[in-house]
DNA sequence: TTCCTGATTGACAGCGCTGCCATTTTGCCC
DNA sequence: GGGCAAAATGGCAGCGCTGTCAATCAGGAA
């Protein structure tokens, strides 16, 4: 029986100290002697002992507690929820690796208090940072929101630097203009381009870098082969649709996200073509619906475990003190070339 | 410019009381007078005042949060990540509406020291209940390892009732006894079922509920329809494969999951066999994937959201003082039909 | 040796709230 | 009107930690 879990002032006498010093061993401060530390490491060890998060906090004026925000899937269509799930855990990751607590909040941008309500949390819960995600890293009214809490905020996957904040992102444009280049390589000339939702900067970058591909391989860029989609599933299938009626048909689809991408291998299903035999498509991301829906999606693995994690650690070491420099930290992603893609019909 | 985050005791002397009656109205406790309450609440209105949750959490020995224990997707294959969205989603919105947090915590049970980690999770953050989802909920290490903590549980989807404590499910048997007759109401006689994971109880039960349903419909059980998976969309694939080979040839495909019904799915695909036209194919949960894929899925929206929300109220009810009954709170599914299931094949 | 500087440590007052207990008020009965 | 129990309220000591600032100590310059 733990007859009671030892606070900051069992450590101090056992190890003959004051209880400041073993807060500052705690906490890892400067201006302590070695002895001293490894004196108290040991009583700490001992005793089994774990600060009170609470106390901390009360005491500090802040939580040792990261939120991530992100929009709020259930409030729309049935999105995929890779996207989330892999950010979380990356976040997750960093914060249990530091002692910190991952709190998550889904919302919705079209909601018109969701200032109030980020307000609200900021009040009750008082992280000591801010996770925000594309595409609410992108939406002044959250941005805003967000920045009027005077909580530090990474944005991910911004889709522009601005030289100001930290921010983490990945390689968008070359990773589009890579895919493309690799599609250009299987033999296909026509070559389409689903584009996402404009609100998502980063993910409009992957346009340009669909362009540069296409004039890398020597091949025109047509405005007929590009439509418009609004990064749902639904979107991708009607956009598939619209473009597997030209004549001649494209041999291959690139889609700005896996999710549309997925609209397009149902588009095609229903219309009876067959990938990748005669046409190939091709996502971004990575979410884990791409690996489940047949065929499953040649994509590019978007690091979003990474991105997540590099915005926790960042932010909690600026809790402790350390202002990250403002730049942008570009976390490169990878193809991922599974079932949906293959040579051009002859 | 907000200076100052108002506390307890702006409060208590704009209210014109003391700081203790503002803390019995913050809280809802009883015995105080209506009028007082009114005054206080007026005040608290006023000045904007959001209790300090640090400071509850040390004055009380407990934590506004609960968190949410499951089974860590990333530690495996790439599962669907729906269900576990969904359950968040749930019990953040009874956590949110009385002001709580979530804390999410996925964890692997294969891991030798998961139950380390809950102790050290729960020494930490002192939440004020715990929420265990299938189908961790039915694993002894975890099982074992949060009672030892003794924080109030709420189990998810147990498939069994103990009658000692609180729980939240659904009909897993009677829906399944459903879809089955379902199924048979379209004609099919040659219904194959694809059984979960054993540690998955509640999935276990809707096996005993095809073969009511088949009673039920007045169709002999065979076992040499029945294959078993480990609720992964690659042991479904299996699983279908093996069931596809038979000969006659099952014409319906009933699936403990969904995950493994989009296994089913792929098999059929990649067999050239046609969907719903030659083979039906139904699932079990409703994740997010069963819209995505092509065809949709037939399958059985079970209420992930409404049973972690129930469990999170109870959890939050309890902590306030209003001990649940020992039960076991059923709250049913529904059949949703969609593409992958039609009328048997001529 | 003495003094000075910076490194190291300690003392102590809260942080904002709740638990416990004392006190006051109210409602009611005789 | 007095007496009493119950209802309503207040007082105050912490909860376990950190921030601030003062005290002490070590090491070298003078």
């Amino acid at each position: 029986m733990a007859s009671r879990r030892p606070t900051i002032e069992d450590v101090a006498s056992l190890a003959g100290v004051s209880i400041k010093t073993v807060s500052r061993v705690v906490n890892r401060e400067p201006n302590v002697r070695e002895s001293t530390q490894e004196k108290v490491d040991r009583a700490i060890e001992q005793l089994g002992y774990k600060p009170n998060p609470s106390a901390q906090n009360l005491a500090s004026h802040r939580a040792r507690l990261i939120v991530l925000i992100y929009d709020d899937p259930s409030a729309y269509s049935a999105p995929s929820s890779g996207y989330i799930v892999h950010l979380q855990e990356g976040a997750l990751k960093a914060c249990r690796e530091r002692g910190f607590e991952l709190l998550i909040f889904p919302c919705n941008y079209r909601d018109a208090n969701v200032g109030d309500e980020i307000q609200e949390l900021m009040d009750r819960a008082r992280p000591s940072g801010i996770i925000l995600a594309a595409p609410l890293s992108n939406m002044p009214v959250i941005v805003d929101a967000v920045r009027a809490t005077d909580v530090p905020c990474v944005r991910l996957s911004t889709g522009s630097e601005n030289g100001k904040e930290y921010g983490v992102a990945t390689n968008d444009r070359e990773f589009s203009a890579e895919m493309t280049r690799y599609l250009a390589s299987l033999g296909h000339e026509r070559i389409a381009f689903i584009k996402g939702d404009k609100n998502a900067k980063a993910v409009c970058n992957r346009f340009d870098g669909y362009r540069d591909g296409l004039q890398q391989s020597g091949i025109e860029y047509s405005d007929e082969l590009v439509a418009e989609g609004d990064n749902s599933i639904g979107a991708g299938e009607q956009c598939a649709e619209q473009l597997l009626r030209l004549e001649p048909r494209p041999t291959a689809i690139f889609s700005a996200n896996d999710d549309m991408a997925a609209g397009a291998v149902r588009a095609a299903n229903r219309m009876g073509i067959s990938i990748p035999h005669d046409l190939s498509i091709a996502g971004c991301d990575d979410i884990s619906l791409a690996q489940q829906i047949f065929p499953s999606l040649t994509t590019i693995r978007q690091p979003l475990r990474s991105m997540a994690e590099a915005a926790a650690k960042a932010l909690i070491d600026r809790s402790r003190g350390q202002p990250p420099e403002p730049q942008l930290d570009v976390i490169p992603a990878k193809i991922k070339v599974r079932e949906s893609t293959g040579p051009v019909p002859k």
